[in-house]
DNA sequence: CGTCTATTTGAATGTACTCAAAAGCGGTGG
DNA sequence: CCACCGCTTTTGAGTACATTCAAATAGACG
């Protein structure tokens, strides 16, 4: 079975017709890694589902630093969720951190979808909940932890995206730099 | 016409039978400053729409801390919506910052109400859509921008909490001890 | 092999915290 | 109406956390 139909079964129950309508829908993409998928203030047209690889979302200041708002790896969404509900100009750049395969859903597609297949609704809220809660914890953890904690607790949650993704990528995501980054795991790594 | 009313129509169409029938299914409450609607562990069985006043939702670190994760003044939604959405253990504490009237509305009643009122159910959406968005933001200043910088767009975007919350209250929204925000408010007004 | 990028290390600096003491402020009771 | 109490804010000194910058080292890839 497809990935991303096994992935929807997890949420909701689909008939065979309806994994078909599904399929119909999207447009499976192979993603070149560090290629752009979606520049900042473009409008977000799709949401991606990640069958291998992995993609993030970030944002550039002014001085052109980059944060990482976003990972998604294997059977993991990623878009820019405002720009694609409100069609407002995209906040943040997604591209590839490795080579992957993505399910691409347009807006237009999933609208139809929604009316074809009404309890993807219901696939859409859980996964808009619990984007959010993930984003309040992170939040929290940002206003409330050291820089040692939040990467002692993102190595365990994530031990295998620690693995494999580069350090400054990591740091970027946790708020640090990859300096820091690097002193923070050599002291743990000294204490284990 | 009740603030609530009012609300909900700047969002969507409601009828003046519908506006009775919401109205049915709340109920007000004068809420004491610094009464707790929500101890963390219980489960949110309510959401709470400020119709004057001001709610605070935070959490307690270990070490007795207090980490405000939201603010809601008049017109604005607040409830641990993890918990009220999963019937699960609340994580954050609700309490009154101010002598408040809110209107309660339970989930059973809620639950009724989206199928008298199916437009509510888009309300509901934007609602989270929003609550996500301004999550994502505050993440991002958190991870981004120093203390001084964080303040500085708190008190521009909020003008009025900044001058109604006790100084210690905006300091935990901010991630900084009050300490601190005393000192970077002295000097933020020695320059303008 | 050479080049380019990422990581490590150290020194100096800046940002924010802790602790303690003093000053300010609001409410309550005498 | 004023004095007092408790809580919040201010201020300063000392410290801890995290950044910047620069140089050296290590890895990845054509």
């Amino acid at each position: 079975m497809q990935p991303i139909i096994a992935h929807l079964k997890r949420y909701i129950p689909l008939s065979g017709e309806e994994e078909a309508i599904f399929l119909g829908a999207v447009r499976t993409r192979r993603i070149r890694k560090k290629q752009l998928l979606l520049p900042e203030g473009d409008v977000c047209r799709q949401q991606w589902y990640v069958q291998s690889g992995c993609l993030y979302g970030y944002d550039l200041n002014e001085k052109g630093g980059m944060h990482i708002i976003k990972f998604a790896v294997e059977d993991q969404w990623i878009g820019d969720m405002h720009s694609f509900l409100c069609e407002t100009p995209s906040l943040m750049n997604i591209e590839a951190a490795e080579a992957s395969v993505v399910i691409e859903i347009s807006k237009p597609s999933l609208d139809e979808l929604y009316t074809k297949i009404p309890q993807l609704e219901r696939f859409g809220r859980l996964n808009m909940e619990s984007a959010f809660i993930a984003m309040q914890n992170r939040m929290l953890a940002a206003i409330s932890q050291t820089a040692e904690e939040r990467y002692a607790a993102f190595a365990q949650q994530f031990p295998e995206l620690d693995q494999r993704l580069p350090q400054y990528m990591i740091a970027s995501y946790l708020g640090i730099t990859a300096e820091f980054l690097s002193k923070i795991r050599k002291k743990l790594s000294s204490i284990s």
